[in-house]
Formats: C-alpha cells, structure tokens, sequence
DNA sequence: AATTATACCGGTATCGTTTGCGTAAATTAA
DNA sequence: TTAATTTACGCAAACGATACCGGTATAATT
C-alpha cells in the first residue's frame, strides 16, 4: 500500500479551477477572489493539503535538507552533536539526514558521495581517525556543495570550522596533572592524522615544556581507530604499564578511549589515581558517578552542532558566495574529580 | 553558490542525442545500439552522472528514505537502535532522516506530521512519555503510511512491533533482588501510558507475588518525563526514602531515571547497595565501571533497530498489503554486579 | 462609443527522469 | 521488387508545484 496525499491537481478538479489558480489561492495571491481563496483553502484544509516537498525540491532545486556526516552516531559527544543540529534544522524547516563513516576513510568518501547524491542543500561532517587526505571533502566542496567542518575539522582556510580549543583543553589538563604533582604523563591519542589528535598532543607537549618537564615521545600514543576497539586500548596499556616508562598519569583524548582505559585499569587491578592518575575526554554525564569519579575534559558539543547547523543554513540561503569563513572555537570545560587528585607526597 | 550536477539533458545535448536515448542507455536497454551504450556510459562516467533522487522520487512516487521518530538521540539506548536503522538503510539503499518528540506529545504529533510530509517511505517511531492517545499515529497508518513500531509500542494489532521482553525484564530483575534478601523493593518507571512501563510494572508485581512478597501500591513511581528532569526523580526519591515505605531496594527503569537516581544517592550519601539496592534499565556501556558497579538490564537496541527497520523496507518493498503482522519480542540481559549484591543477613 | 484599466483566472513551460508510442532507415523475407 | 520485420532512435506525457505570459469580462475613463 501506498501513502497517497492530496494534490493541487486534485483540489482544482474537485472545484472547478486550474492548478494555477489553486496555487495562487493557497499562495494568497492578489490575484485571486477572496471566495475563490476562501473556497480553495477551506477545502484544502478539510483535505488536509499539504505541498508535496519533493515536487518543490525538484522545481526550487534545493531539498531543505541537510546532511550530517559523523563516524559513529552511538558516541555521547556525536549524538549530543547530532541533537543540536536537529534542533536547528527543525527551527528553519529543514530535515536532517544522518550518515556514519565508522571511522573509515572508505565509507566516508562513499557517505559524502551518498549525501550529495541524495541532494542535500549542504552538509555538517567530522572526518573518520583514517582521513588523511582531504581531496574528496575539497572537491565536493569546490563544486559547490555548502559544507561546515566540524569537531575534527580539515586542514584547508575557506571554509567554516566549529571545533574546540583543543591545544587549552589537553594543555590545562597536563598542567592540572603537573600541579597535583603527576610526574610522568602519558597520552593516549586519536588517530595521527586528525586535527584533534594533534592540538592536543600539542596541548599536552606544550604544558610539559612550559613547566620544565623533559617530553618522553614513547609516552605519546595514537589509536588509528579512536578506541572503537577494546584490543586497541588494552595493547598500548599493557605497553605503557608493563613497558619502561611506566606512567604515573595518562591523558585520554576521546570519549571511548577513556572508557577503555578505565576497563583496562579495573580488570588489571590498577587503582586509579594511586598508581595511575586519569584525565579523559568525555561527553558522557554520568562520569561524575564512575569509580574513581572521572575528572574530565567535557565539550560543548550541542552547542557545537547548533553552531555548526546555524552556520550551514545561513550559507544554503545566501543570495552571494560567503567570503568571509567563520572559524569558532569553542571552550571545553575540565571537571576536576577523585581521577586526577592530588598525590601525596 | 549551488551545487549543480549533471543531467540526463546536458549528456543529451553533448552527444546530440534525446534524453529519451540516453535514460535508456544507461538503464542498458535493448533498443539502443552498443556503440550509442558505449559513448553515453562514456561519457557519464568521465562526468561523474547520479540520476537525480529528487526527480526519481516525483517520478516514482517514493523517496527511499525513511522517517525515525524517537523522544531522543541524545540517549544511549536510541542511538544504538538509530545505529542499527542507519546500518540497515544504508546496505538497502535508503536514507534515514530523524526527528525527535523529547517525550512532548505536540512534538510527536507535529514531527510525525513532518516526516509525512516529507515524503518519507515509512517511519520507525517510538512513541514520548506524554502519549495515551494513538489516534494520530492510528490515522498516518491507515492512510497508508509504512510504520513500524518498536520499544515504547503502540497497542493496536495490525502493525509490526519491536519491542523487548519488558515483563520478563522487570519480573527478573525484581527476582534476583528477592533472592539476595531485598524485601521491600520499589519500581520508579516511566510515563504510566507507556507500553514498556505497564509490561515493567506488570513484571514487578507478578514477581513479588510468586515470592509472597505483599504488594506496596506506594512503592510504584512514574516519571511523566523519564527522568528527563532530574528534579522528577530527586522528588521521588526524596518522598521514598523520607517517607513511610523506606524501600531496600529500588528498580528503575530507564536510563536517565537510573542515573538519576545514583546521582541522587551519592548526593544524599545513601550507600548503595547497603542502604538501598539498585537495578536499572541501561545500555550504557560503562555501567560496569560505576561505584558501584551497576546492575542493569540491558536492551538489544542495535538489533532492535535493525529488526525494525528491515521489517518497514521490506513492508515498503511488498507488492501487496501485508496481511501478517509481525510482534517481535526480544530477550534483555540481566548483568548482575554490586549495586544490588546479596543482602548480609 | 471606443479605449483603457482592473480583477480574475487559465495555459503552458519548467525542474530531471522514465516510458509508451511513433517512425525512419535498415535489414530480412517472400 | 515489394512487403514485412527489425533496429534504433525521437517525441511527448507524466510526476507536483510554480510563475510567466496571456486572455476575458466587467467597470471606469476619455
């Protein structure tokens, strides 16, 4: 069976008008009688017209709708993302069709394929752990399609990036370590490549150096799959714990790498902070009940989709091509608990 | 700026053929000589041609997308069904757009109003907190939208249904505190109109009956927002533990009224499970990690979704009207951890 | 009375694609 | 040689809505 809805068509056989002026009448035009008018949208209204989007899409050549590319929509910081967009997009009549990269560059070229096949007006979309190269994103765009970069944004200038002050985020996370008297702090990132992964090595680099602690580079780390694989995590802990450098803290760079690196510790009776202490990025809103409670660094991120949702929308209904490109950075917020307390002596 | 693809027309002109020819060649159709085939394949590779979706759908009368409703992304347990709609859709080739009630029945009725007008193929909802009344949904269905209808499920027969074995759920988790010594248990549920928590407190007092356990009427909570607000369970659970019952032990059933409630315990310094014990419905996947570890009942959402979305697709592709109503009914699994450990005599 | 203005409405092209029908040319059969 | 058939393509309608370009009837103006 078959959804039908009532068309214009219908309206104006069932009274006696042309489409044109059927269209007019519900369009309120000057043109048209006020009992014509009244006629039509009485009717229309007992028939509960409504006009039918993709015949609008086809002739106004644009959908009202957006798409949003994200690696995994069953992540806390995503869905948060996702919900801001939405609720933008609802706002200004627009749908939001949603796509995942799972992290892989494959399925990213084939998701933004997808989306612009599918006519979306433009496209929110944070890059997989695997993307180095951004040739796909630059040519879509270049051909037109509206895009904003979000979270782990793409390295070209003439495009809006919402993202998070990364470099402060890991940076005042490494110094809150130095201050409660952490001595050897690891880090365990994302995927190389990623804008993300490197502020925040570079955050974390940065805050060593600036108070006078020597850089050991095995301490850094990088999960080219952000942590989606336990085996992962699990390999570079039993590493850093078993291995020389023995880390007296270690900074989590995403929401599931965090969570693994919690696992790991309680399977492996590693107490937390006592013998290692823990910072994570988190979207997650019960870290403040985990045990130990979690300090974390904690992002905006349905600030981040609003943002991101308004910014594309004003560039889909802009009469002249942007040419000044809007680069926020939002703040995160580090939430100090039992995790990363203070060492005694 | 726009993004303008290819048409059927420019290859048309450019070949100085009739869009007639060329949609035939490429659909590969006997009439067409090989080497016509051969040019206009051609040239639609060497200029990247995707037939409009747009056009197909006015065409076709259909949009290969589907519409899901759900009270929130931003929830652990609609993401992973999202997640498993999304995996469906994307390996049948259809798009999956998304909205949300965030438990407003207005916003239910006027989201699903959207994704009808839409023109979406059908619709996977579950339907907010807020809905007794299913007339609207009742009359999208009979005139002639797709739905299916999973976890908060509607109650008239002759739609398909995925849901999970709440009963069994509740009556389980309410058994297991029984035989670790908990006497006076308590049910904080959801909207009482909802499905899901009529099968969840239906459970709960079968379970305590074939325990000879006396039903306490005011050891039953509903949450009208699903612990949306965490005032709503703050004030619960402030009337329960202040009040005359004092429970030992507290079912809640859903994800944020699980939260909420250990928030508030930790808050309060109630110790769980010493002072009251503690199953929640969950699907997050760090219950394990909390103090104290959580016991919960978790869902298969992820194979929720999928189940849902391949039963609408394969609803949407029927050639018929479907005659046989499908009532999946899926098992939860009951992980048993601290929070509601054996009672010390 | 002829012209002009105004009010109202219809015809038709358009968006991109598919498809039934028509037809010229080429080929085969008689 | 002529008729029948096949091959290979074009024309036009259709999907639903809009908008330009008209057109007609009545009323107002010269």
């Amino acid at each position: 069976m078959k959804f039908e809805a009532i068309t214009i068509k219908d309206i104006a056989k069932a009274l006696g008008l042309s489409t044109s002026t059927v269209s007019r009448a519900l369009r309120d035009s000057y043109e048209i009688s006020p009992e014509t008018k009244e006629k039509v949208l009485l009717y229309a209204k007992e028939n509960n017209y409504r006009p039918n989007p993709i015949a609008l899409s086809l002739k106004e050549k644009r959908s009202s709708s957006i798409g949003v590319l994200v690696c995994e929509i069953a992540n806390s910081f995503f869905s948060q993302a996702i919900n801001g967009i939405e609720s933008v997009a609802q706002e200004k009549g627009y749908n939001v069709i949603i796509a995942q990269s799972k992290e892989d560059f494959e399925k990213e070229v084939s998701s933004l394929q997808y989306l612009a096949s599918r006519s979306v007006d433009g496209i929110v979309f944070s890059v997989s752990g695997e993307t180095s190269d951004f040739s796909h994103v630059q040519q879509l765009y270049s051909r037109g399609m509206n895009m904003v970069s979000f979270d782990r944004v793409v390295d070209f200038p003439d495009i809006h990036k919402v993202s998070v002050d990364n470099y402060k985020a890991a940076y005042d996370a490494t110094t809150h370590f130095i201050k409660n008297g952490y001595k050897n702090i690891a880090c365990v990132a994302n995927a190389a490549f990623l804008s993300i992964t490197k502020e925040r090595v570079e955050g974390y680099k940065d805050a060593l150096k600036d108070h006078k602690i020597q850089l050991n580079p095995e301490n850094i780390y990088y999960c080219l799959h952000g942590g989606l694989l336990y085996e992962e995590v699990a390999e570079i802990m039993a590493h850093a714990t078993k291995g020389k450098s023995k880390p007296d803290a270690i900074l989590a760079c995403s929401d599931k790498i965090t969570t693994s690196i919690m696992r790991y510790c309680q399977q492996e009776n590693i107490a937390i902070p006592k013998q290692v202490g823990l910072v994570g990025f988190s979207n997650l809103d019960l870290t403040d009940l985990l045990a130990p409670s979690l300090t974390v660094v904690q992002q905006p991120a349905y600030e981040m989709g609003r943002i991101a949702a308004e910014l594309l929308i004003k560039q889909i209904e802009s009469k002249r091509p942007i040419k000044e490109f809007e680069d926020v950075v939002l703040a995160t917020e580090l939430h100090q608990r039992a995790s990363s307390e203070k060492k005694k002596a």
